[in-house]
DNA sequence: TCGGAAATAT
DNA sequence: GATATTTCCG
């Protein structure tokens, strides 16, 4: 009791080892005393309630804790409920046949009846630890990596292997490892909240799911919308914790962005000069041609739909841009003279490579604006056409 | 599956 | 604020 209490605090010193609750069940189930059975479980409710005290104020921005907090508490206002019940239950009940009394501790003590009664204890100790086992793993929202991870997010790109890019063909750096791919991985587990729906696809991305796409997964799709949708799926639950987990989900939902590093590109507009430019060239014909794991069609795409965009928006009249850096037409960035990636010009296409103006610093870059290359620092900055 | 555009992240 | 990337929409 005080143990578990103390166990709780959050006062604990370096030598804390966190007693599960599961532990604490299977310590209870060894009590034959039904009443040290209760103050037991009454203690340890206490210092859970307590800690729920203690971090309610932080409930916003411990809103898990607050979860598994809550749940501990019924689970254990359950279990002490039964407890009680038990206590008061006619003999009746006592006299029902008991099987599986492996592990009982009822040797001792006296009376038959008592003998009986408690047999009967533990024998429902164990199944309730056995719940509670389940419940403890129900509310559990980490761990166990083969389970429940999306594997279509996976396994519907090109290779599947997403998770490693850098098995990519001898390690060229075509394109850097996604510096979050362990947490996305984690991420995706976050196991819906018993209440919350927010998981929920919304009707939109229900259509868009059903179609054959091989690019996103029901499963991120269903997260990701979740940022989008959560507003108006949240409206069965409590403002303090929706907002907490839209924000939450919000934070961690999106796909990880794709780094086009200098070496991804390169593939990318051989890919596009393969198929006969970038007006031509269509996402999956373009990814099938990189043959880079883990490339997706909507990646592909987002870069082809910038490809052109900036081809498109760097119109030969560029010449008073100054700078001649990425203001010139699609034929000068190497497309159409194929195989010419190595011009003296901009061999890279509308989206210079870093390497080009500054060194080959690119893939660094690892603050400011995301992209792997682009130098966009000195290149163009082609006033936006419209959109 | 695609293109375009809005939304969001950097 | 500009740009890159993701997400949504048709």
């Amino acid at each position: 009791m005080g143990l578990v209490h103390q166990e709780l605090s959050l006062d604990f010193g370096p030598t804390f080892i966190p007693k599960t609750i599961t532990n604490f069940l299977k310590e209870l189930s060894l009590i034959g005393n039904v009443s040290d059975k209760a103050s037991k479980l009454d203690a340890i409710l206490k210092g859970l309630e307590d800690e729920m005290k203690k971090i309610d104020a932080f409930k916003r921005e411990l809103p898990l804790c607050m979860l598994l907090l809550n749940d501990a508490i019924v689970a254990l206002k359950e279990e002490s409920t039964q407890c009680m019940t038990r206590n008061v239950e006619p003999v009746l009940e006592e006299f029902i046949p008991l099987k599986n009394k492996e592990g009982n501790d009822q040797s001792e003590e006296d009376g038959s009846l008592i003998t009986t009664k408690k047999e009967e204890h533990s024998n429902n100790n164990c199944s309730n630890y056995k719940d509670k086992k389940n419940w403890m793993s129900s509310v559990q929202l980490w761990n166990t990596d083969d389970d429940d991870y999306c594997s279509t997010d996976h396994n519907l790109d090109t290779k599947g292997n997403y998770g490693d890019p850098c098995k990519d063909r001898g390690g060229t750096g075509a394109f850097l490892p996604f510096k979050a791919n362990a947490v996305r991985k984690e991420e995706k587990k976050v196991m819906p909240i018993p209440g919350l729906t927010f998981l929920t696809p919304g009707i939109k991305n229900l259509r868009q799911e059903s179609g054959s796409t091989g690019s996103r997964t029901s499963c991120s799709r269903a997260i990701s919308c979740s940022a989008t949708n959560a507003r108006s799926n949240f409206q069965s639950v409590p403002p303090a914790v929706l907002s907490d987990h839209y924000q939450q989900q919000q934070q961690t939902s999106r796909k990880q962005r794709r780094c086009w590093s200098p070496e991804l590109h390169r593939r990318f507009v051989d890919a596009l000069q393969q198929l006969g430019g970038s007006q031509v060239a269509t996402p999956k014909q373009i990814r099938e041609l990189m043959q880079v794991d883990g490339l997706t069609n909507d990646e592909v795409k987002s870069h082809l739909q910038k490809y052109r965009l900036h081809s498109r928006r760097l119109p030969v009249t560029t010449s008073t841009l100054g700078s001649g850096h990425a203001r010139m037409s699609e034929d000068q960035y190497g497309e159409s003279s194929k195989g010419s990636s190595s011009q003296s010009g901009s061999p890279q296409g509308p989206l210079q490579l870093a390497t080009n103006t500054r060194g080959d610093s690119m893939e660094d870059d690892g603050d400011a604006k995301s992209e792997c290359y682009s130098g966009k620092s000195q290149a163009q900055k082609p006033g936006k056409t419209d959109v």
